[in-house]
DNA sequence: CGAAAACTTGACCCAACTCAACGAACGTGG
DNA sequence: CCACGTTCGTTGAGTTGGGTCAAGTTTTCG
């Protein structure tokens, strides 16, 4: 059981780069507690000096955020089961963003001391978390894309496109729908929208048959089209970081 | 004149936790190359496989940039002096964005395999890193806010704010100005808006006696207010990780 | 079962875009 | 150092994608 959860971690960070069964080993020593939170609990306040944990995603979701002085929110990154949520600050002094819980949300704490001398013990920990960095900042720079160039459509299969296959490569579901528990409101914070106009583009989308919904799940039947529809090609993930060969998680288009 | 150079990388490093002298010297014992970029030139394209090479600034200016297939330009970073280019790119195996130089850039080349070497042997090295890349993602997540929740004004204003921030801080201006070598087309592939909109919106905060104008000289004369419009705070940059005091760049308004 | 939250839909509006023309600045070669 | 082509900036007129407001309707959940 207790295994069971760190060993999330390594698959992790297996997917990340080749890991020695030392680290394996290390990693799965390492002291943690868990920590259920529920809906839109916060994580991590913007601001905040309490940066001791370093939160790993077991179940639930979880979304960074920042606020602007008008009040509007922008949501800057969505997580889910496998997802290291403090990595971000983990040599910060602060927070520069809030994290909150999308849903109830099982979380493992790890002392940030504990991460940061295994980091120190075993340097490929350090590298496979270093590059889970470069994946965050990849999708931060897609996102920028995203929302600055292209329009709404676009935008929110780009969204969905990515939520596919992260659910899918995080063993949750099958790359051709997405279960999201997002309402349109976090739909529309997450692209630059508002509720109203995510509704329309929605309902648009699924007019013209590019996706299925029912309730909150949303599903694809033709993969390629939602792809084309959302200008997304998933080499920006970088899922295959360590398959030597081409095998991919869904066809990237790249 | 060579470890003037490096001289740069342990300053900028230094600006990120403190280096042991061992480490120091190790850096500035690091093999390198120069090599000078002239304007549009590609200093690393999207796809590459080629990233055995890691780019320190020197003088001129880079961005990053990714395409839609609309053929729609996001500039999703700006560098300078100082800057360490392929830090987001160390451990992948292709790039996921195009770098180009903005203006004629001076580049000092070192190779990834020394770098990485480096970080074994002398953690506080991989840790500055580590918190440059941290920093990088800060950024990132605020453009995305900028980009998603802000109206024209505000965004182009905040963009200025962050580059006079960041100029002083590479020892580049004063923090009243930003000489930056942006077309307003670039301008607005950054902040996701139309050459046109942004000469609309620049000559309006001119107008507004928010900023001052000549060339492509900006300039301000108060900084409360450019800061106020632009919905700007510093401590997303996080200037202050090493300092034990308050002492910042500027007032950040934290 | 009832209240609150989330989703829909319509009518109207406006910030930013497009298109287009022109002027200013810049660099390059003769 | 000047001529000239090219890029960059400026401005106007008209358009539109997405926002706002507001009133339902449906879902969710205690």
């Amino acid at each position: 059981m207790v295994q069971a959860s760190l060993s999330l971690l390594v698959n992790k960070l297996r997917t990340r780069t080749a890991l020695s069964p030392a680290a394996e080993a290390a990693i799965l020593d390492l002291p943690f507690t868990r920590r259920i939170y529920d809906s839109p609990a916060y994580i991590v306040r913007d601001g905040s000096t309490d940066l001791g944990q370093c939160g790993l995603i077991v179940s639930g979701f979880a979304f960074r955020q920042k606020l602007t002085v008008e009040g509007a929110r922008q949501i800057v990154s969505v997580h889910m089961r496998g997802d290291l949520l403090d990595l971000q600050h983990l040599f910060l002094k602060y927070a520069d963003h809030n994290i909150q819980a999308l849903t109830r949300l099982e979380i493992l704490n790890i002392e940030r001391a504990a991460l940061q001398d295994l980091i120190l013990r075993h340097p490929s920990v350090g590298t496979a978390m270093w590059i889970d960095l470069l994946v965050d900042a990849s999708i931060y720079r897609t996102w920028i894309t995203n929302v600055g160039r292209r329009d709404a459509r676009t935008r929110v299969a780009h969204l969905l496109c990515e939520f596919a296959v992260r659910l899918k490569a995080a063993g949750l579901g099958d790359g051709g729908s997405c279960s999201l528990p997002m309402t349109q409101e976090q739909i529309g914070d997450a692209v630059g929208l508002t509720s109203v106009h995510v509704n329309r583009t929605l309902k648009a989308l699924e007019r013209d048959g590019v996706i299925q919904r029912s309730k909150r799940d949303i599903s694809f039947t033709d993969w390629q089209l939602v792809r084309r529809v959302g200008d997304f090609s998933a080499s920006y993930l970088h899922l295959d970081q360590t398959s030597t060969a081409g095998e991919s998680v869904l066809q990237t288009g790249r």
